[in-house]
DNA sequence: TTTCTTTTCTACCGGTCGGTATATAATAGA
DNA sequence: TCTATTATATACCGACCGGTAGAAAAGAAA
């Protein structure tokens, strides 16, 4: 019940077509006029609604690690922490290949691909990536208390390495690979997992709920 | 014995302040005032020198990836693929947090942070990038006629591989992770490295001239 | 219908972008 | 010294940048 003339367009598909044109062009190579002419609406209605560019960027950014959070999750939520990682590192594959979008990351797309000037908003990505590095760093302790990966097994950099793993991929994507190619590198970067030669007392239990 | 004004200013010292530009911000980041700032010279004298931003680009491209072969192919001569790979991401990492100049690499910060007016630009040293994994699969190839890969060995496949780990190094770099930290990725990626069974010939005769 | 609120549109702002016209200064050869 | 040639410095070009002022339009409440 709101007053006032009603806004003729659709907030979030606007902002899934500015979300588009960030990831192909990335922050600073996006001009207004890109994003106005992709969203279908006029600057002014623009800055009404999202407040300006940096604004609109962030809402782009949040809409899209909402969907990489939500396939993170999934992932972490496997059974050993080898196929956490391959899930981590398939899906990655499927979406950065995905021809309904543009190819690549568009954290890294949009927030590398951007001057000086935006140095703060460049910090902020670079630490929201760092996110789902701990977020994979804890999963890996857990792993290892449990025994599914060994004593001398370092959670912090394996997170790390699966992190470069997925950024390089991400690269590769926005270059052209094709999704097997992406496929072929991860066949062989999964043969850098550890194996424990410990019990793993959960692992049958936990792998008869996998797919639940 | 040339006629008329001699310049003042050295160009290769100015092109090395460009390639500073250039690696920091990007090319379409790098403004034309920032680079002439940094290069001590005007913008008629920059014209007159080195023809536009994009000739300019492209030179000191020129001299950035005359360094990286230089150390590719060192790294390409050493005896054992295994060695090669170590090698190969070794100077990487040392190169990619060098205090003596920005952190990561000069072709993605540069390149990969450009608009699509640039997308030739872009397509040039995407290419450009493809001739070192190129050079590492031939490597590769001669290492497994060597008996130094396993039969089953995919040369293309492990050149990309380790392709993929150093632009995850780049970006890891340019976001700030330290030496040590891609020290501890190397590591951890190098145990995705074939081993064979096979004898290898060479081996010894090589290794003892490995130092040399 | 009148009033109030919010969105939409056109047109514009100062600033910066990459690139250049023009005039002057400095050298080599005649 | 005079001329040809090249580099320098100032000042400027049209185009585009992100952002906004102000009027018209469309709805809700009175």
């Amino acid at each position: 019940m709101t007053v006032g003339r009603p806004r003729e367009f659709d907030v979030d598909k606007a902002l899934d077509q500015a979300l588009q044109v960030f990831w192909l062009k990335g922050y600073e190579g996006a001009s207004l006029s890109d994003l106005t002419e992709a969203m279908g609406i006029t600057r002014p209605s623009l800055y009404a609604a999202f407040g300006n560019k940096e604004a609109l960027f962030r809402k782009a950014v949040d809409r899209y690690q909402g969907w990489a959070k939500a396939a993170s999750c999934r992932a972490l939520s496997a059974t050993t922490s080898r196929e956490v990682v391959e899930q981590m590192l398939r899906v990655a594959a499927d979406w950065h290949t995905d021809p309904c979008h543009p190819r690549g990351c568009m954290m890294m797309q949009g927030t590398l691909a951007c001057g000086s000037d935006a140095e703060a908003l460049r910090e902020e990505m670079v630490s929201r990536c760092a996110e789902g590095q701990a977020a994979m760093q804890t999963r890996f302790e857990q792993a290892k208390s449990e025994g599914d990966l060994p004593d001398d097994a370092d959670p912090g950099a394996l997170a790390r390495y699966v992190t470069t793993v997925l950024r390089g991929m991400a690269v590769d994507a926005a270059g052209g690979a094709s999704r097997q190619d992406l496929y072929k590198t991860i066949d062989i970067a999964l043969r850098a997992w550890p194996v424990n030669g410990k019990a793993q007392p959960n692992r049958v239990a936990k792998a008869m709920t996998r797919r639940a």
